[in-house]
Order: C-alpha cells, then sequence, then structure tokens
DNA sequence: TATGTATAATGGTAAAAAGTGGTAAAAAAT
DNA sequence: ATTTTTTACCACTTTTTACCATTATACATA
C-alpha cells in the first residue's frame, strides 16, 4: 500500500529516486504514465497489466474511450529502478508533467504520482479548502 | 480503545512522544491523516488499511474521486513508533494541523487526534458552550 | 508534603537515505 | 568500424532519521 507525501529532487542526469519505503514494492518493474491533472501515474507492472487490460476492453467506438485510452497507453514506458533505487524519466513524460527540479511524489493505495512541486502545492490549497464538502460527500459512500 | 486528553510536545526534531497508555495498540503501525477541524487523526495501520482500500475503489475518472483520494490518502502518512515510544510528523502533517510546539492528544475510542494546544483549547470553549445545542441534535440520531 | 517511580523531554552520535559527480559500458549515429 | 551519445554503475558528500544516554517533570503513594 502506498501512501504519503515526499518531497525529492530531479538531479542534472534526470534521474529520480523513489521514496525508500516504495522501493520494495517496484523493484520488479514499474510503469510510469500520463495520468489526469498534469501529473505522472506511477503502477507496479503487476496492476498496470490489470488497468490496461480493463482499458483495452472499453468500447472503440466512443471518443473519449479512444482519447483516453492512447493518452494512458501510448503514453506509458515501462522502467526499474537502478542499483540506488532512482528511476529516469523520459523527457517526453517529464514535459507533459513540467517537471521541474523540485517534484513531489504521492502515495495513493495502488499508484504512486509524481508532481512537479509547484504544481501540487496548488492543487493542494485548491482541494484542500474544500475538504470539509469532499469529506461530506464520502460520508454518502459509508466511509 | 483510546480515550483521554494529554498535554504533549514536539521537540526540535520534530519528535512527538505518545502516551504510554496508547502506545501498545498501535506498535504495530500506525497512519496519521488530515483530519476535519484543522487537527490530525492517527488510525492503527490495520484500522486504516480497510478505508484505504475503500477509496482505492472509487473510479478514477471523477475529478472528486481524485481530489479525495489524494487529501486522504496522498495527504496520509504511516508512521512507527521508535524504541522511546515517539512519532515523526512530515512537515506538511504539521502544517496543516497549525502545530507548534505545544500539542494535545485526544482518544477517541477508535482514533486519537493531535490538536495544536491553542487551537485545541479555542474549539473546546466554543463547542462546550453550545454543548446543548448540539446534543438536541444527537437526539434525533437516536444518542 | 516528601519521596520514589514512571513518563516525557533533551541532546549527542551513529546509521540510513537522498543528492552529486566521475567513469566505463552499452547503444545509437555517422 | 569509429565516433558520439546515452545509460548504468560506483564512490563520495550532504542531509535526514533513528538510537542511546541523560535530564527534567509529573504522578502516585506513603
Amino acid at each position: 500500500m502506498f501512501i504519503g507525501e515526499y518531497s525529492h529532487s530531479i538531479d542534472d542526469k534526470g534521474r529520480l529516486a523513489v521514496p525508500k519505503k516504495f522501493q520494495e514494492d517496484l523493484k520488479a518493474g514499474l510503469v510510469v504514465t500520463k495520468g489526469l491533472d498534469n501529473c505522472l501515474w506511477v503502477y507496479t507492472y503487476e496492476s498496470w497489466k490489470e488497468l490496461a487490460s480493463k482499458l483495452s476492453k472499453l468500447p472503440i467506438s466512443s471518443n473519449n474511450n479512444r482519447a483516453f485510452s492512447r493518452l494512458m497507453l501510448a503514453g506509458a514506458m515501462d522502467v526499474s529502478l537502478d542499483k540506488q533505487g532512482r528511476i529516469v524519466l523520459p523527457d517526453y513524460l517529464r514535459a507533459y508533467a513540467h517537471l521541474g527540479k523540485k517534484v513531489v511524489i504521492t502515495g495513493l493505495f495502488d499508484r504512486l504520482e509524481i508532481w512537479d512541486e509547484s504544481e501540487w502545492q496548488s492543487y493542494k490549497k485548491r482541494t484542500e479548502s474544500e475538504s470539509n464538502e469532499i469529506a461530506e460527500q464520502l460520508a454518502d459512500l459509508g466511509v
């Protein structure tokens, strides 16, 4: 289970250290892809296969389905941890998420997200102010 | 079962001693999350996992679901007691709850809350004076 | 109220994690 | 086949975190 928020930085060679707590679950391989809200999504190789299979079963007739599938599937890249627990992100993914040097890695149960630090801060500010309303919706779900 | 109200302090290294009475139930691991009313909520690792698993199953396609998951999952942090029964709170959680040096830890049956001391005092003053009205409303719930 | 005991707070030190840079091997381009 | 570029590895520095020992405080009991 991935949870929490970690501030790390991308060095001059494009390397990003994965938080130590997450490395164990990712060392069998991981997939990075374009996520929603201008961040990157990171899945274990295993959970990626599940997700991709779901996407591939969506009716191909819908514009939305095709667009979303292309975003997630074509945008994906499989990477692996080096011996120091780091990954290298391809340029097109860094560009997609506007990643500068400082990034935030977040854990969302079965995936990670990689955010440019300033984008994460502003997203967080926006949603925290709405947290009470959001929480009420959750109450309806019985959580 | 967690019960009572304790005043503790966060030292210069960001450490917070957990009340001795609570340590036994928490030594298998605990999760600190952003609570409502500007305090932090603390659950045992096990009980948190159930909640988190529900959240992770919400459709990722909805803006609200993503926002909520990020608040609750990325906003959480799994920590463990050190050999002296203390925890270290990450900066983003201390900032969220405006925690200064003096904090109050309260037990609420299945969770703890961590409050900045002065916020706790003013919250308490406010709600104690309104307690009768609040109780009236609860009556409707069969309490 | 005094005294012993358990719990909290403090601070120095060692270990681990993250960040940095050089170099060799592999891949790609000419 | 040779050069250039990219990638992975290794060694090192800095920063953060965990551990241990000690001191202070609160609490309970006599």
